[in-house]
DNA sequence: GTCTATATCATGATAGAC
DNA sequence: GTCTATCATGATATAGAC
């Protein structure tokens, strides 16, 4: 039946999505992703042969996800701070809702590098095009110049670094006050807006 | 004979340094870890009685060289705009020397963070005393007025995260031309201290 | 498709000779 | 202190019954 079968491939891709996420590829164990998806693991290894297909299918899952958000944001009309702003918010709301997935990307690429071209060339995300679009807004004095890939990745690092050293705020500066931290990371848009803008800023 | 000793814990410690940063804790294999020392496994149990405690060393090892480096430039009598230089200037030679640091820490601390507490507090780091001291600067109207903790993060967010997402510009941005990456690296100081700078001026 | 039982292998750790 | 040989465990993966 595919009703069946669809159900348990189901439960056991949102299990490993979980115990990899959490864990890692090295620190994840198949009896775990199994006990959560409540079977054994032999099924595992029916539905996906090796361990290996299984993450491979759960981070092109998450990749997949998280990378092409800023590409549909990038190629509209709107005028280049605007764009900004479009994209610090909808990076921050993507993290607030998906809080893992910074550690879990960095984690894995530093482990395995080969992957990401070809994921990045499947989605075709081209950062050529972005460069070009932030330097016409500088030549016509919208903004401050600069070289363009230092601002993205200002803007990218401010966005992202804060969830992925989650347990650093947490502790050091939250003190495991969970609303507190809560309440900063929901600050976080409107802070981060304010301050590349002010940044942007072209002084006579 | 000490000196014997000395040398081949020296060279455990060197070895394992390497096979956990860029492996972490669940992907280092003690194996590896002997052949890069040159010695057998059973000597690694000899010196340190277990992986975990070999870890623990590395880890602790590297967490007192990365975190203090901002404690002294907090206390100095310079007004709050230098201070924010000197500390953009020292993470970034930092992580130009050693660049596996973020990625090795993030790792370890989205696996198992409840270490941090005792090396934070050992270190004496105390994050009160810095929002203290920007507030002043804001009351004074040296800086533009923001959340110290918000402007913090920002600024160590652009100065860590690159490093930490080092594959992502290595492959995506930078198609793998070290020589490129390594001048970008080598920009980031000044780049990042001009923009926090202009983000913070007040405006009339 | 799902299970139990088992093969196979890798790893951390120890025993014991030198 | 350093080695070789070995143990004990736990993990991935497969065989085969239902």
């Amino acid at each position: 039946m595919e009703t069946k079968r669809d159900n348990t491939e189901e439960k056991i891709l949102e299990a490993a999505k979980n115990v990899f996420v959490t864990k890692g590829m090295d620190g994840a164990r198949m009896q775990e992703i199994a006990d959560e998806a409540g079977i054994n693991k032999a099924l595992l290894h029916y539905y996906f042969r090796s361990k290996e297909r299984l993450f491979e299918a759960i981070f092109g899952e998450i990749i997949k996800f998280a990378f092409p958000k800023i590409t549909g944001i990038i190629s509209s009309d709107e005028p280049v701070t605007t764009k900004i702003e479009q994209i610090i918010d909808a990076y921050t709301s993507l993290l607030i809702n998906h809080p893992f997935i910074p550690a879990f990307i960095l984690k894995e690429l530093n482990r395995d590098p080969s992957g990401i071209f070809k994921l990045i060339t499947k989605y075709g995300f081209k950062p050529e095009s972005v460069w070009g679009k932030l330097e016409e807004a500088m030549d016509k004095g919208e903004i401050v110049r600069m070289d363009p890939r230092h601002l993205i990745i200002n803007i990218v690092s401010m966005c992202v670094f804060p969830f992925a050293a989650r347990p650093i705020l947490n502790y050091v500066i939250f003190k495991e006050n969970k609303e507190a931290l809560a309440a900063f990371y929901a600050e976080r848009a409107d802070v981060v807006k304010q301050f590349v803008i002010n940044a942007l800023v072209v002084r006579k």
